[in-house]
DNA sequence: AACTTGACGAGGG
DNA sequence: CCCCTCGCCAAGT
């Protein structure tokens, strides 16, 4: 049977990182909107921290677009490396083009108004 | 149970 | 572009 343990605050974020296509990537303040309900930039960013193998948590970064891993143990170059890779391209100062690289599932859209109404519900 | 910390975000200087 | 402040909420001490 299966063990509902306290992960079952965390593992809606897993869920949804681990459906990032490859080359895109979601900012942490994105997966809050999308998961709402008590969910918040800061408290996605507790979750992942402890991502699990199996979740692509090189595809989550900040709405600067930029990584920004490298406080705790590994270089924050690791992860612009592994995304490079995926086809994401970052400028000289470390930061991609979200309008081109963020992704967003199905029912919602990189579209201003549309984030607007999740607010207002 | 209270206090502190943190892969964050927006706004201001 | 860099730095600071405040709001946010789960987890760790």
């Amino acid at each position: 049977m299966a063990i509902v343990d306290e992960t079952t605050y965390r593992q809606p974020v897993y869920d949804l990182v681990s459906q990032i296509p490859k080359g895109k990537v979601m900012t942490y303040g994105s997966i809050a909107i999308v998961l709402g309900d008590g969910y918040t930039p800061r408290t996605v960013g507790y979750v992942m921290h402890a991502s699990p193998d199996g979740v692509p948590w090189q595809r989550v970064i900040n709405s600067q677009g930029k990584c920004s891993t490298g406080r705790l143990t590994m270089p924050v170059n690791l992860q612009q490396e592994m995304l490079e890779k995926e086809g994401v391209e970052f400028s000289k100062a470390g930061k991609c083009d979200l309008n081109v690289c963020q992704w967003w599932p199905e029912g919602f859209a990189n579209d201003e108004e549309l984030q607007t109404r999740l607010f207002s519900e």
